[in-house]
DNA sequence: TTTATCTACTTAAACGTTTACGTAAAATGC
DNA sequence: GCATTTTACGTAAACGTTTAAGTAGATAAA
């Protein structure tokens, strides 16, 4: 056997290896080839043996294409997101690819730069069977979600994570936008901000309604008067005009305290108050959701509210899992929110 | 034919619709159905009119898998980068995306985590055809190269940016990691430093040895003595370990000035300063490859080697889609070097 | 008129797996 | 010893496309 398998090597040595090759080389059915590899009951342990053997020693790798098309199954699972440049979504990635890898699944990163068209035309791509199941944050702007609803009717199973559609029935795992937003504003208030303003983005996600809300309930509840003129709503990417928005706003209505609902608005606002020399925290504090690492060395060092990114993503790819491994998981009950936790630095004037 | 058609929509209105329900609901073969939506010149106009419009009416998407196995084509590239959470490697994504949007590929983003282990079984999976090409950064540690060969053996294209291997013959798309380097030694030496260490990563990539080379030749060049002490080597990850091995070289060793080869060891430098009450630039001025936004607003301000990330990534692609669409290219002839940009702010003490 | 060419389709095989089903031979039960 | 079950394989169809090859019918050329 050995003698003879190195002319067999020669013999297949510069033609594409599959299934059909190793069989051919081990004198089996390919039936049995894929039996053995797939470790199935009904082959011997002999056999499976000789089969693993053969297949690493020609370094025969399965054809994704072929296994998906004909399981209806590619082990694959799509990961779509507005941006690749943001903390938040780098850290969720790496939560995801925690588990897949060790699942042996892979991972499809869609960017949709936070446009409702790129999502449609991407989720659409979905409906043939690409991906066994989407774990979506889905784009600022997106209000219509047909193009959601018509996935689940596909029958691919979908987990929201962080920017969410209520009205689409499915799982979803947040962090807690209202109160991280509140514990946010009451810490600017308990250190002495009168004139509170909220900066976030245009859009329709829900997230940006809470944090809001939350925002204005700690105003209302310090008896803050609040109407909709010190929210200013930027655009979701980093960019000079936001900052020129940010710093003529700042000019204008001088708030001596900022909320700052994404990650890429720290370096905006940061900017901004350079050019119009103001002070942070002197003449004005300011905390930030972000989890950007450098936020503990900004000049001065930024409050922030930390998301747990890496568990998120975690958390939503393991519930996307268990779905899908028959656990008869109802995608629509399972909502889970874990907490964010504010880390108080000087840019809100703590010592 | 409007009016049965509403009948014929029904009728496949709940089951999966492929080329062979739409060649059914239009009366034609299958084949006729696909050679109209892939705009053959031997169907008639009036036909592909029909299948087209059918094909948007009932939402037809046409499986990936199934066109792939067949065609030996998934009109899918591999990004291969080591970090996804790195500046650098989300703006080349970025320049990537901006290319293979447009021309309707897809690309798989795929996290090595800086493991040579993890780099070699990504693409050993891709020999099989699961993309027709390969856009990869390699991992530091990476030494051996024969995964990458034996990837070129099996006819997948690969294009290498940023972190490349010089014994494998294919096209590379860098930086002047050499002359950035040499040239941000030089300022720091302008800059009045006397006595400046390089702050770099373990492993074998050349991009590492030429920033050291470019590092050295400054210092040689201005007659300041160099041996290996002032070098210091850090694991290619943001963690304490680096904050302390840092902080206890600096505290040891007193350099002036200090040169970063990657992004995440500036927030390391920096804390490290900050516990060691080292006050940068006074005590201690530095530099930094990196491209994150936030520089300008750090305490102080970072001076960078600003890298042409997002052109790096576009340009790379570029290659790979030249060759991909048979325009012979010979890609061991491609070797493009895009200049970096020294940005100059206050951590150097410029004014 | 006959033959050649063209148009607009259809037929059927192929891509590389997976899997339901079939079947000899061996093992077991009685 | 015969019937039954088990073991370990093979056969062949299927997944949804693509495409080479074939073919009626129409048109043009001779």
């Amino acid at each position: 056997m050995p003698k003879n398998s190195f002319t067999m090597d020669d013999e297949i040595n510069s033609e594409k290896i599959n299934m059909k090759t190793l069989a051919r080389v081990l004198n089996l059915s390919i039936a049995t080839v894929s039996k053995a590899l797939r470790d199935s009951y009904d082959i011997s342990e002999k056999t499976k043996v000789r089969v693993r053997e053969a297949a690493n020693r020609l370094n025969y790798v399965t054809n994704a294409y072929a296994s998906s098309l004909r399981k209806h199954r590619s082990n694959t699972i799509a990961i779509v997101i507005p941006e690749i440049a943001d903390s938040f979504f780098s850290q969720a990635i790496n939560g995801i690819e925690s588990i897949t890898g060790k699942e042996n699944y892979h991972s499809l990163i869609y960017l949709t730069h936070d446009s409702y068209e790129r999502e449609v035309s991407i989720l659409n791509e979905f409906t043939s069977g690409r991906v066994d199941g989407v774990l979506i944050s889905v784009a600022s702007n997106t209000r219509d979600t047909t193009h959601i609803s018509k996935l689940q009717q596909a029958g691919i199973p979908i987990v929201f994570f962080d920017r969410d559609c209520e009205q689409i029935p499915t799982a979803s795992i947040k962090t807690d936008d209202f109160n991280s937003a509140y514990d946010a504003t009451c810490h600017l208030i308990k250190q002495g901000c009168k004139n509170i303003s909220l900066i976030t983005v245009q859009g329709y996600v829900s997230i940006f309604a809470a944090r809001e809300e939350g925002y204005k309930k700690a105003l209302t509840e310090n008896e803050i008067h609040t109407d909709n003129s010190n929210v200013i709503y930027c655009l979701n990417k980093y960019s000079e005009e936001n900052i020129a928005l940010i710093r003529n706003y700042l000019d204008k209505a001088k708030p001596d305290g900022l909320l700052l609902t994404v990650e890429h608005l720290a370096t905006s606002v940061y900017l901004a108050c350079i050019e119009i020399k103001l002070h942070i925290p002197k003449d004005i504090k300011v905390a930030c959701f972000t989890n950007q690492v450098t936020a503990p060395v900004l000049n001065p060092p930024l409050t922030t509210i930390l998301q747990p990114a890496y568990q998120m993503g975690q958390k939503a790819v393991g519930i996307l899992f268990e779905y899908l491994s028959h656990k008869y998981t109802r995608l629509e009950d399972e909502h889970i929110i874990i907490p964010s936790k504010l880390v108080i630095r000087e840019s809100t004037g703590a010592l």
